[in-house]
RNA sequence: GAGCCCGUGGUCUAGCGGUCAAGACGCCAGCCUUACACGCUGGAUAUCCCCGGUUCGAAUCCGGGCGGGCUCACCA
């Protein structure tokens, strides 16, 4: 007997038995076909937001459905660990640690988050092999992405140098483009005035005076007559240093007053000019971001130098104008403080180098939707200096080198896994002692090589699991994320692109549209939801938001609609319990509306299956919903009751046979989106038909068709619905029995088609007409 | 500024060359029809953003606007 209502504590049931009984285990001695997934590993922050139960359930629905299609699926589940914002929460909790005590911590706290997540993750019912977890914290790991950096060194793609780099001041570290986002701000254009060759006032404009004593040329654009007898001249800073004039095409007349000090680095720009020149590099903020080489100043933070600055310079009468204005600085993702340039020695990676090989592996991609190549090639074109792989932090993996500060040599260590306070001292051919790097790793250097930790590359056998055949994850990461990764295991290990197929979602906004966050108080938690609605139905949630890499809002519409539709299906299925009572598994003779119901069941099933083969997910479920709700339920099972409650047997056999397969097959196509129903009416109601779950049941195949009476019987539903408006429109039930009724159509209806309308529609008497559908008494 | 997505009843979406543009939520009316009132049966509501073009025929294809989103680049 089913219990009254479908409630949690089945979903959770099952949740128990998959996990006690293995059953999503990868078995190894399969002969059947491998599907692998290389799943993103969450960061490990401990909580499982909107973003994760979308794209998890996206790719969960894809696994499951590969099991039911007969592969062998491989499926793990991993942990990104470490990074910023677990030192930052280590920090909080614990204060200043001595480096190896912190970095214990760190793993402490991050194992403590894996086990909230994974118990969340199994709530939703994610079907992993959890025996197959990888955390980016473990030594083994550690190793593994060490070894490719040495293989990428010995290929020359990775270097040791000297360049600008994006400095956060406040966490002392290297970042990449890819760690800094846009603040809008308000500064002030200071207008100060410079001395020309002859004695002149030159007007600059400059919202970073402070940086003046870095200046190292002025720039006006070629074909700005006010300017271009400056050639080559010698300009004189309001700081009393004489620079060069230089003109350049990348100078906006119109900005300012045509004029400009360039400083290194003020900005990227300043950079770009630097090179373009050779002009001197002169760094006046030191690394613990206070001012230097800058005379009176030195010692304090630029903000303050800069407004002492102004003020010395208005007493002198140096700034004649100072104009608000909006403007955009990068700031550090994860502390939002302004990035500044700064001069460092760090390691690098050559992406530069290989932008051609990576585009072209990412054509030998399947990218659903297929416009997602577009932001790696766009983000390609566009990067211009190398990714720099080393972050002055500690929770990370160590990079695995020695240099030496004299003479700059570099050296790979010599055993691994390294770890820079436990390793062995190393001698220099230049004859000092070399020094093992301290730094970390960029946590993308760790996730870049996912697909070849599933692998279990470097070990025996991983070219079994290489390419995987599908890399699921977020648009927003293609730029670093996937294109890493393409880089690094396809471009530079192995020379093989990483995946078949990258399958991309969007993200989850709040329900009014805008981007969750704290501070707007929009945030939903899946956690939260999980109280109120069943796994099965935030499932069909995600199933029903779409599988185009677009953003979408949160829909409560959605998620209600998911959780009445788990109740039709059980209400349905109760039902059913009671009409199949007593039925032999017999098929006797079928008639026309049995045939079409078996054929709508096909339309179904090949529909889900299209949509499944494409992954879109919307399609599936919409379908499964409109096709069970609508035609199942509001029409088949009342267009039969009559015969499962009458005493013709053969007549109610057939109806029973038909309700029992469709149920059946419907219970499977729903099976990737909503497992746990799904399980326990399989269980339940059919006893385990095809093996021990129906998570490796097969999935349903279209046999006979019947397309004939499908056609025919469409016009016997016409007339129904006519009937229903009739009885509707004279307010009465639609149980109401009629004596007498007329019905015209504008073709002939057979006697069966007939019979079964009086018997549906509760009909003692019916008369048909030839003409336009209508019904009177 | 560039690239990519998108603009369909009140709301959210489906449809992407051919019957009266489909569904969900919401709304209105009726019905407790022996699975379900968390239900059923009906009903109202759309110049498918605008303007051109291709076509026998366009929400659907092409061009140009307008509007929104995302990503990238941005000026000292």
């Amino acid at each position: 007997m089913l219990e009254q209502r479908f409630t949690s504590a089945i979903e959770e049931k099952w949740q128990k038995k998959w996990e006690e009984d293995h059953t999503f285990r990868f078995d190894e001695s399969s002969p059947k076909p491998i599907y692998s997934i290389d799943t993103p590993p969450p960061f490990t922050s401990g909580e499982l937001h909107m973003g994760h139960s979308l794209s998890y359930s996206y790719f969960d629905f894809v696994a499951r459905y590969k099991r039911m299609q007969g592969f062998n699926v491989f499926y793990p589940q991993g942990w990104d660990t470490q990074g910023f914002p677990t030192e930052t929460k280590v920090e909080k909790k614990y204060g200043r640690l001595p480096r190896e005590e912190f970095r214990q911590k760190c793993v402490e706290w991050s194992e403590l988050m894996i086990a909230k997540m994974h118990e969340s993750m199994v709530r939703m019912g994610f079907s992993p092999d959890w025996a197959r977890q990888y955390r980016t914290m473990d030594p083994t790991y550690h190793e593994t992405v060490q070894k490719s950096l040495h293989l990428m060194y010995d290929k020359e793609m990775i270097y040791r140098g000297e360049h600008p780099v994006f400095w956060c001041y406040k966490c002392r570290s290297a970042l990449a483009k890819t760690d800094t986002e846009d603040l809008e701000r308000e500064t002030i254009l200071n207008h100060v005035i410079f001395t020309g060759p002859k004695g002149e006032d030159l007007i600059i404009a400059t919202t970073r005076p402070e940086l003046m004593y870095a200046c190292v040329a002025v720039m006006y654009h070629p074909s700005d007559e006010r300017y271009t007898h400056l050639e080559g001249k010698e300009i004189t800073t309001a700081l009393g240093k004489k620079v060069k004039a230089i003109p350049d095409k990348d100078v906006d007349k119109e900005y300012g007053t045509g004029l400009l000090m360039v400083c290194t680095f003020g900005d990227k720009q300043d950079i770009i000019w630097a090179y373009r020149y050779k002009l001197p590099i002169i760094s006046v903020i030191d690394s613990h971001g206070k001012m230097t080489g800058a005379g009176e100043f030195n010692g304090l933070a630029p903000a303050e130098a800069k407004l002492k600055l102004i003020e010395k310079l208005k007493a002198e009468g140096k700034i004649v104008k100072q104009e608000k204005q909006q403007q955009v600085v990068k700031v550090h993702d994860r502390c939002k403080t302004p990035i500044e340039f700064a001069l460092s020695h760090q390691w690098f990676a050559d992406i530069t180098k290989h932008r051609e090989e990576v585009k072209e592996m990412a054509k030998q991609i399947e990218w659903v939707p297929s416009f997602g190549i577009s932001y790696l090639t766009d983000w390609v074109d566009g990067a211009e200096w190398d990714w720099v792989i080393s972050r002055q932090r500690y929770f990370g993996t160590p990079i695995p080198f020695y240099y030496c500060e004299k003479c700059g040599h570099t050296a790979k260590a010599d055993s691994l896994p390294f770890y820079p306070d436990k390793a062995p001292e190393k001698k220099c051919p230049c004859g000092g002692m070399m020094k093992a790097e301290e730094s970390v790793l960029d946590c993308w250097v760790d996730s870049s090589i996912t697909p070849l930790i599933v692998a279990g590359w470097p070990n025996k056998g991983w070219e079994k699991f290489y390419p995987s055949s599908l890399r699921p994850q977020g648009v927003e990461i293609v730029r670093t994320w996937a294109f890493y990764t393409i880089y690094r295991s396809g471009v530079g290990i192995t020379g093989k692109k990483p995946w078949d197929t990258v399958l991309l979602n969007g993200n989850v906004l709040a329900p009014d549209g805008k981007k969750m966050s704290k501070s707007l108080g929009n945030v939903i938690q899946p956690t939260e939801l999980l109280k109120e609605y069943p796994a099965d139905a935030l499932r069909q949630w995600a199933a029903m938001s779409g599988a185009m890499a677009k953003d979408r809002p949160f829909s409560y519409e959605d998620i209600k609609f998911a959780k009445s539709f788990l109740t039709k299906i059980w209400n349905a299925a109760k039902f059913m319990e009671k009409s199949l009572e007593g039925y032999d598994g017999s098929k006797p003779e079928l008639r026309a509306v049995d045939k079409w119901m078996l054929e709508s069941l096909n339309l179904t099933i090949e529909e889900c299956t299209d949509a499944m083969e494409r992954y879109e997910f919307h399609r599936c479920i919409k379908r499964l919903q409109d096709f069970f709700w609508h035609e199942f339920c509001d029409d088949y099972l009342e267009y039969v009751k009559y015969r499962i409650y009458g005493t013709d047997e053969d007549s109610k056999r057939a109806a029973q046979y038909v309700l029992s397969e469709v149920f059946y097959s419907f219970l499977k196509l729903l099976a990737p989106i909503s497992p746990f129903i799904a399980e326990e009416l399989y269980q339940e109601m059919y006893k385990a038909r095809e093996g021990h779950s129906i998570c490796f049941a097969p999935w349903p195949k279209v046999s006979a068709r019947f397309s004939g009476d499908y056609q025919k019987v469409s016009g016997m539903r016409e007339i129904v619905s006519a009937i229903r408006q009739f009885k509707a429109t004279n307010r009465l039930s639609q149980g109401a029995e009629m004596e007498k009724l007329t019905v015209r159509y504008h073709t002939e209806i057979s006697a069966e088609l007939i019979e079964e309308i009086k018997q549906i529609a509760r009909v003692k008497e019916l008369k048909t007409e030839k003409g336009e559908l209508e019904v009177h008494s």
